[in-house]
DNA sequence: AAACAGATTAACAATTTTGTTAACACAAAG
DNA sequence: CTTTGTGTTAACAAAATTGTTAATCTGTTT
């Protein structure tokens, strides 16, 4: 006899769990409150008793996972005290494997703000906000390094497009460059090995002299 | 038998030409035909006399800018004879003016993919080939090259996924870009010429030796 | 002009999806 | 053991969306 078998207070949990799941694959418009209860195990009445609407219950799970993408812009850059160059790398290193980590965060932020430029329009400021921040620190710390000879003076926000660039897309658009490397690698994981180390080169090897 | 059109103009093609904003903005779950037929300027029922159902119609869209994605990557790699430094180039000023000009087509490509895995997996057969026949010039050529000491051997589909992620990301992740640029520039098209000759310098960069 | 054929519309029907309600289950407290 | 409150369900209702039909219009053909 299973003790949770009809009063369990994890349905709650199991619907958001499972509606995370169904907004990333299908986006708020594509997704079926019936088929997020489905997957949760409770009926879909149920999602209306703890959340009210679909709506409601994707505000949840957006401003559960927005601050998400203030980590992923800031997982961009390191935080300690290491050389510039050695931070960049770690930087670089950090937001691939947090974007591998959230495999379909990217794709689903850009729909939705895409297809409800409205309601996510607070997020733009945020982003604005990590951004300048970020990019006030990074862009002193480049020209200091340049002064002393040490890197090339590249722009910070260019740099950080760059780096955000060439790590989100392998992710965002993975069943294309799955198509695009065929079978020359035995999996994707094992692609995205080479394509990380290749992407801190590339950064890397913008700010080198020569 | 010529005079295909009886009555207005061109309502096929006009609800074609708003399906395809309509599919392209929304996606196919969130594009409805009441508003594609309210943007043609027709009744709803003009779309079911002409295409049937959405899905048909949505289908006709596909077929129809399938081939564009064929471009998009073939456009990255310039064809004439030009030292390849200077095809490498115009191939990445080709492809980032072309994406430019087909601002919403790479987020729907991929949504597409993701949410309806199936339905275009010949897309991803047609990719492969068109990607493989690219890279095995481009990556002889860069060998050639290397071997005279013109430039770094670098991988070829490596430095392919480099110019396509570098110059889809400022289109498909438009609105974030946007908050994180603030008011550093007058207007997007500002940030995206510059971002163009950046993507350009940071491929060739990745070829100098040095 | 009469007949004809495709184009168009409005009203309607079917389906899908979201949201609600009323009854029921169960554990804990009185 | 009743009461009470929350969780749960099934059946229902409402809304939204897609798809259909029959009647009408318009240009073309005979």
């Amino acid at each position: 006899m299973e003790s949770e078998s009809k009063h369990s207070k994890d349905t709650e949990s199991r619907i958001l769990q499972a509606a995370e799941k169904e907004f990333f694959e299908k986006g708020y418009a594509g997704a079926r409150t019936a088929s997020i209860a489905e997957t949760a195990g409770v009926t879909h009445a149920m999602l209306h008793y703890y959340f009210r609407t679909k709506d409601r219950l994707f505000e949840k799970i957006i401003s559960g996972k927005m601050g998400l993408l203030k980590d992923m812009l800031l997982s961009a850059i390191g935080d300690n005290d290491l050389p510039l160059e050695e931070r960049i790398r770690q930087g670089v290193e950090r937001h691939f494997d947090f974007i591998s980590a959230n495999r379909n965060l990217p794709r689903f932020i850009v729909n939705e703000i895409t297809s409800h430029p409205d309601r996510i329009r607070i997020m733009e400021m945020s982003t604005r906000d990590i951004a300048d921040s970020l990019l006030k620190n990074l862009h002193a710390e480049i020209d200091e390094y340049a002064a002393q000879g040490h890197c090339k003076k590249v722009d910070a926000l260019m740099l950080l497009i760059d780096i955000v660039s060439l790590n989100v897309f392998p992710f965002m658009a993975a069943p294309i460059v799955k198509g695009a490397i065929g079978n020359r690698f035995e999996n994707y994981d094992e692609f995205l090995a080479l394509r990380k180390k290749e992407n801190v080169e590339t950064i890397l090897n913008k700010l080198k002299i020569h």
